[in-house]
DNA sequence: CGCTCCTTTGAGGGCCATCAAAAGGAGTGG
DNA sequence: CCACTCCTTTTGATGGCCCTCAAAGGAGCG
């Protein structure tokens, strides 16, 4: 049962992620409802799981504020990073499968979430039409995202697999309402090395000489991009040319 | 609106994937209902699309006999390939986060589908729980499988890609009661290649090896698998020692 | 039979991993 | 606040895996 609210709760209705979060295309009695189901968590802190691999599924986990990484330990004993999550994303899909988890999901960060119960999502989403849409075309773009990793992983060079990364992390952060050319990134080198398929040594070296080149530069947790639209080249995107004209 | 069925149609209630396709779980009355839906399509040649990269989204499709393979060609102008679907395999969900397909599928050898139109499917599985469930399952399954394809990217040597992919090949054969250490595959090299991120030479190569090895063959498109413990060692498989008891 | 695409085989080289070691930060307990 | 430890990051030297390039042989198809 979800629990009673009290006059400081900050429900859905009044999130400042409704936009980026599960309630997109919701009426306000459907958000209510949404509401009522969801149970807003204890802060986590960092280094601790929302679940981890073999974890009986329960629940989908959306981010309020914190960054949480998605991985596994390979047989061989490496460890896979398959993506991160940002304040509004919804994760946990990987357990509709089996009712297990098959991917552990931990916090890099103070993290403030909200759990979904599956279960009662579910059925309220049989009621709600526009909520079964959201779910569905969330699971949808997991995969397509995941493909995208793929994409990166089969044709990219390691700069382009940087470059790509933090120009990545710019348009989230944009599409979010932050600033997008100086924010915090709560990631490890480490970590991003594991995301890309790359080592530490290999990210600290494609570092330096983005910074030396003066196209962006990640020291001590903070992002700058000096070159937007140098770092963009250097990650293969094009450039539309009419959005340059606005720009000019 | 669904076809009238001839009395030579081969519905759901008596298609030899039903334990491998969507029916999975439903009770014969509910069989019934999707097959009411459900639109056998004419046989595809080799190279015909199902959907190609921005066509409009409006069905799911089951593979009844042939193989498919799900790609898209980067901005760059290279092919990468995503996945192979088998009979009883059920694609065409990266369409459903935008309503507009993100890659493109197509024959790799003569084809027979059934095209499961999305809206009346999702009409549908409000009303037929397990329906529902299954839908929300192969979703699941989707992005889980994309990732434990970025496992083999990122942690794999060209051999083990290999040795992966031919057992992996062998245990869907295995799964959907067929003859699995002697089989067709009809896949060119290249998109193996592809697939496994690597190149056509290296994948020549390996098999060469493999064959000199003892392990496994794959000429005009017919796999032998020689040594299946050798194959999945080189996979990276761990053996169950249970089952390799029972062998004995 | 001729065309095209796929596959094979060989030689060479580049990108990034690996190994090693030192420096820098974060967290802990005194 | 400092000493201590552990983990992360940096920097350099070396080498291996697999790509690239090239060319010949084979398969499929009109």
């Amino acid at each position: 049962m979800a629990d009673i609210k009290t006059a400081f709760h900050i429900g859905c209705g009044n999130c400042g992620l409704q936009k980026i979060c599960f309630p997109t295309g919701l009426v306000k009695s459907d958000v209510d409802r949404l509401d009522m189901i969801v149970d807003r968590k204890p802060a986590l802190k960092k280094g601790q799981h929302l679940y981890q691999v073999g974890d009986k599924f329960q629940s989908l986990f959306a981010i309020r504020a914190g960054v949480v990484k998605l991985y596994e330990i390979t047989d061989s004993g490496e460890e896979v990073i398959h993506g991160f999550y940002l304040p509004g994303d919804v994760l946990g899909m990987d357990g509709v499968e089996n009712k297990t988890h098959q991917f552990s999901a931990s916090a890099l960060d103070s993290l403030s979430i909200c759990s979904l119960p599956f279960d009662q999502l579910n059925d309220l989403s049989l009621q709600v039409p526009n909520l079964h849409n959201q779910i569905l075309k969330v699971m949808s773009k997991e995969a397509n995202e995941s493909r995208l990793h793929t994409d990166l992983l089969m044709k990219k060079s390691a700069d382009q697999r940087m470059a790509q990364f933090i120009f990545g992390m710019s348009e989230r952060y944009r599409e979010r309402g932050y600033v997008y050319d100086s924010f915090r990134l709560a990631i490890l080198h480490r970590d991003v090395a594991l995301y890309l398929g790359l080592t530490p040594e290999t990210v600290s070296r494609i570092l330096a000489k983005m910074h030396s080149d003066g196209i962006a530069s990640w020291k001590k947790k903070e992002v700058q991009i000096m070159d937007r639209d140098a770092l963009m080249a250097l990650a293969g995107i094009i450039v539309d040319r009419d959005e340059k004209k606005q720009k000019a």
